[in-house]
Formats: structure tokens, sequence, C-alpha cells
DNA sequence: ATCGCTGTTCGTTAAATTACGAACAAAGAT
DNA sequence: ATCTTTGTTCGTAATTTAACGAACAGCGAT
């Protein structure tokens, strides 16, 4: 039996989202990120001790699962949760850890 | 700063365990193990189309992160979730989801 | 004592991750 | 038109991850 049909989509987007999620970096943006509405990378790049190039790598993670989105404020860009993505990582974590 | 004072501890656990959730294969097995006691290795071999040396490593990564344990009932190896850890585990996702 | 069954460890390979600095691109300000 | 600021992309390197088959280890049964 293919790999395909043993593990559900739940399971791959829950394993999508946690990956996303497995990086002390990207869990204190995540954390941030709904401490606060928003946030310049700058602010991060700031606070942050590693090369801009690095902190870019982990937001286009975030951006690429899909737990955060970056609309362009001119020069900069204001990152934020992405709500509905984060809605559903949310129910799947929740029904993961049986709350 | 040093990273270290920046990231805390409850985001460097976070991250642990969403580290060793971030496999579909590894999501499979927890979830398998919450919803039956326990399971054998042997079990989840027959299950999974893969070999059992790659299995016996998500095993082990589960474990070193402290999801599960395995407890010998010779020749077999009973593996259980860790409650105590799932417990943990349970507790910074809620935080962090805002449950 | 050795055979069989279970599961881990070893050795290897390919791919992905993490990190950096340098170079580049976009767009508003001068 | 050029400068400045912001953030991404490129090129590179070291490490980790994921996967396999073969070899090994533990232990109960023969």
């Amino acid at each position: 039996m293919p790999i395909k049909d043993i593990i559900t989509e739940e399971q791959r987007m829950a394993a999508r989202y946690a990956k996303a999620m497995g990086h002390p970096i990207r869990m204190y943006i995540l954390e941030l990120l709904t401490k606060q509405a928003c946030c310049y990378s700058g602010d991060l790049s700031e606070i942050l001790p590693i090369a801009k190039s690095t902190l870019s790598q982990h937001l286009k993670e975030l951006k690429d699962a899909g737990l955060i989105q970056g609309e362009i404020e001119a020069p900069k860009i204001k990152y934020c949760i992405n709500r509905e993505n984060w809605a559903k990582a949310k129910q799947l974590f929740q029904t993961f850890y049986g709350i």
C-alpha cells in the first residue's frame, strides 16, 4: 500500500505546520506576531543576532508553510500571522492533542 | 545580545516537540498511539511501507524528543505515549495557540 | 548450543536545513 | 538621476535529516 493512502491529509498538513514551527527562531517570530499585531523584518533584525539573509530565510519558511504573510509597506515589509491558516493549524493541533 | 537570552526555554522546548512532529510518518505514529494505548514496532512495520531501519530512526527521534517511550516486552518492544512530556507539549501548544 | 524472531545500529547516499556575507533589486527621498 | 534604506537572492559551506540494506544483538524457544 502506497504511503499516500496511509498518511492522511490532516497528518501531512499538521506535519507541515509543525516543521515550520520546529526551530527556536521561528517559534520566537510566531510568538511575537501573536502578541503584537504585526512587525517589520527590520524590527526582528535588530532583536535577533542573526544575519539578515538568515532571517529572511526563516520568514520565507513561515510564509511558505502559510503561517505568516507579508504585506509591502514600502520600503518595509509588514509581517502578520496568516489568520486563516493559523486557525487551521490551531484546529489540527487541538484535535491532535485531544483538546 | 546572545541568542540564548532572547529565545525563551518554552520556545526552545516547543520547537523541539514541533520538530519531532514535523514529519508525516511521525505524526501518523503519534496519532496512532493516542488512539490506541500502545503498539509494537512490528505492527507499524507491517502498515508503513518503509524499511525497518527507517522506522527505527523515526521512533528514536520521537523517543529522544520525549514524546514516546518504549518498554521491552521480549522479544518485542511496546511503544506508548510519554504521558508526562505529552502533557508538557500539549500545554506549550495550548499557550502558543492561545487556547 | 543454535535457531528465529524482533528491533537497533552501521555504513552509505542523497537531499534538505541552517548559516553567512556579498551582490542585487525595489522604491521613496534628495 | 542618484542615493539610501530595506529586504531578497545568490553562492557557498557545514550540519542534519531521511532513506536503504546489511550486519548485529538480545532473548525466548527448540
